[in-house]
DNA sequence: GACAAGATTAGCT
DNA sequence: GCTAATCTTGTCT
């Protein structure tokens, strides 16, 4: 079932960690790309100076104003883009981003808009993962609870046991790295590589 | 109007 | 392990 807007009206970090085990569906032309969610990070705008919606509005970051339950996609680096479902009440500006995703089905597609790159190198990073999805800034504001939307999140019923989720410090971020809200699935080969996978 | 910086990634050493 | 690639956004003139 689709998870209700209820859903992503909870506290951020609760979330993100509910996140966790959950299908992101993306549709695209005829195309229907599922994806089981790995890793997360909860962004609060209120408190956390490394929040895009920390200092005020902008006309960038005002979908993060939103209620819960929309899309938020941002473009990075020049390069890549990142994806956020937005969560809380409206006008409170907290979001988790998306982090990895271990493909379920369609994942030749996603190979090949990623140049034929496999395995657990897929969508294991946020730019990554927008690639293989095709998710770009025409997907913002998006809600990921509607019948009709391109992309939803969807509880297929899988369990996660909490001493499975581990939770570290935010990944390539200059502020606000005191804060644990890193959230991913501890055996799982999908999720971020490299140095920062410790504590 | 112009400039500096960024929630990253790929590719080379 | 390190650095370039690359462009949108926000801020200042």
């Amino acid at each position: 079932m689709i998870l209700p807007k209820k859903f992503y009206l909870q506290e951020t970090t609760t979330v993100a960690k509910n996140l966790l085990g959950k299908i992101l569906i993306r549709k695209y032309g005829s195309l229907v790309l599922k994806s089981l969610i790995v890793e997360t990070e909860a962004y609060i705008g209120n408190h956390d100076p490394a929040c895009h919606a920390y200092y005020k509005i902008t006309p960038r970051n005002q979908l993060m104003f939103e209620e819960g339950g929309v899309t938020y996609v941002y473009f990075i680096y020049g390069n890549y883009f990142c994806f956020n479902i937005v969560t809380g009440n409206k006008g409170e500006g907290n979001a988790v981003l998306i982090r990895a995703v271990e493909p379920l089905s369609g994942e030749s597609e996603m190979m090949k808009n990623r140049k034929n790159i496999t395995g657990e190198n897929l969508a294991n990073g946020p730019g990554k993962l927008c690639m293989a999805l095709n998710i770009n800034k025409n997907d913002n504001g998006l809600k990921v609870y509607s019948q009709n939307s391109n992309i939803q999140i969807k509880d297929a019923g899988i369990k996660i046991n909490p001493n499975e989720i581990k939770t570290t410090k935010r990944i390539g971020i200059s502020q606000g790295e005191e804060f644990l809200y890193r959230y991913f699935l501890k055996n799982n080969k999908f999720v971020t590589p490299h140095k920062f996978n410790r504590l």
